[in-house]
DNA sequence: AAGTGTGAATTGATTCACAGCC
DNA sequence: GGCTGTGAATCAATTCACACTT
């Protein structure tokens, strides 16, 4: 859905599905855990347990990277975060520019996990002038009017949209027109962005409403099975909902 | 990946793939937003076009909730906003607690669009007894101790997890036996949950990951075009990357 | 004996293309 | 004539199951 096909590098037959570009940032975070526990080796059930997948999917993905486990044995944690980190990128620098330092902004500009492995806030920009000079963390939001300046003096190539949908398109034309490629959208509108531009949508309204949706079977599927019960009157409110079954 | 598989309810054949499920949010806003500006119709290109999408999957999206539209015609904007609504479950109140109210969960108490639509924060919740008594908006802060007492009373189904990584997993077994069937996590672990609790999972740190893999592949293919044309050196840094191509 | 790597089979999602209806 | 609804075709992702390696 997200990223438009680039046309292959021309290294060895490398094409790895989007789907399992996906999962790679979890096997990174799970390796990770079990490198700081000590844990020098893992086998792919152990690892796509701590990742919460299965194991054949987890041997798929990796065998796309190439063939980094051993027979019998499984995978040198050390080794096999490295190939990772490689993969994605996360060996280099990567300066960030959030444009909008709302509520959601203002979070995600103190947000730990965003800054750590390679991302570096370099610029907050906010489209309301009257909070160009306020301090975040570190940080002095600065103005829109600043925004091309930025992104060209900081080499910035990704950037964090947490304006109100109404800005977002606007803001949005003004990074891809100063070089950003890549854009981690927040505001609940589709962008339109030329070939060559990456954006990744976080949706939250939409994440609850998906729940909302099973929730709804769920509680309709209580319903009938108490209904269909002719000895109990069903109880005014559906409550506490199904429970799990083991 | 996310929803375990209810046994059907008895109603006729409904049974909607999940990506359909996921796309039916972005449906609703975008025809909310043709109604607010009066159109009473809208033809499937128009509203794939709004929703960022193309028309062919939005017909067979539309398809598998019924026969909503008119051939020749299009869709009855008003008529269609509320089908969905209903699928969705949206006509009904969803209670909600937020669990963790750190930088993100103080964010998402304030996002205005997260309250919307039948969302209704029931309670804020803090792993930190000291947190406790601390007000954001309207709401007070409770602590974890009351979580039973809160989901139970106000007959919550539905949670947002914002805690640190560390505590998640335990909030998670808390929330699921206390009743919760669905949880939104922003926590970077995967949680595990029984059989008929659905998770969902936003995950930070994972998206800009994925970007970055994106723009590093492009910026290989950049170098590598440049390195080929032997009469330019290769800039010390890799600048703002490939322009984006028409 | 243990556990990876991978073709083959399966399942699921998207796109095509057009019959059918207004 | 215009546009929906949908089978058929295609493409992508997942799962199976086992040959192969240590």
């Amino acid at each position: 859905m997200t990223s438009r096909r680039v046309e292959r590098p021309p290294g060895r037959g490398r094409g790895i599905p989007e789907a399992t570009v996906a999962r790679l940032p979890l096997y990174h975070r799970s390796l990770m855990a079990f490198g700081d526990r000590g844990v020098a080796t893992v086998s792919s059930e152990e690892l796509a347990a701590a990742a919460g997948v299965n194991s054949a999917k987890l041997r798929k993905d990796l065998s796309h990277l190439g063939s980094y486990g051993t027979r019998g044995v499984g995978y040198d944690v050390e080794y096999l975060v490295y190939q990772i980190a490689r993969e994605l990128g996360l060996t280099q620098d990567w300066p960030v520019v959030i444009v909008g330092v709302g509520n959601l902004g203002h979070a995600l500009a103190n947000y730990g996990g965003f800054t750590s492995r390679g991302f570096r806030i370099a610029a907050l920009v906010d489209v309301d002038p009257a909070r160009a000079g306020e301090r975040v963390n570190a940080l002095v939001v600065q103005p829109l009017r600043d925004l091309e300046r930025i992104i060209d003096e900081g080499r910035v190539s990704i950037a964090v949209l947490a304006t109100p949908g109404s800005a977002a398109q606007d803001v949005c034309d003004r990074l891809v027109a100063a070089g950003v490629t890549s854009i981690l959208n927040f505001a609940p509108v589709p962008l339109a962005v030329p070939d060559g531009v990456d954006v990744r949508k976080v949706d939250l309204a939409s994440e609850l409403q998906i729940l909302a949706f099973h929730e709804q079977r769920k509680q309709m599927s209580v319903l009938s099975a108490v209904s269909s019960l002719p000895s109990l009157a069903p109880r005014a409110a559906v409550g506490p909902a199904a429970e799990a079954t083991g």
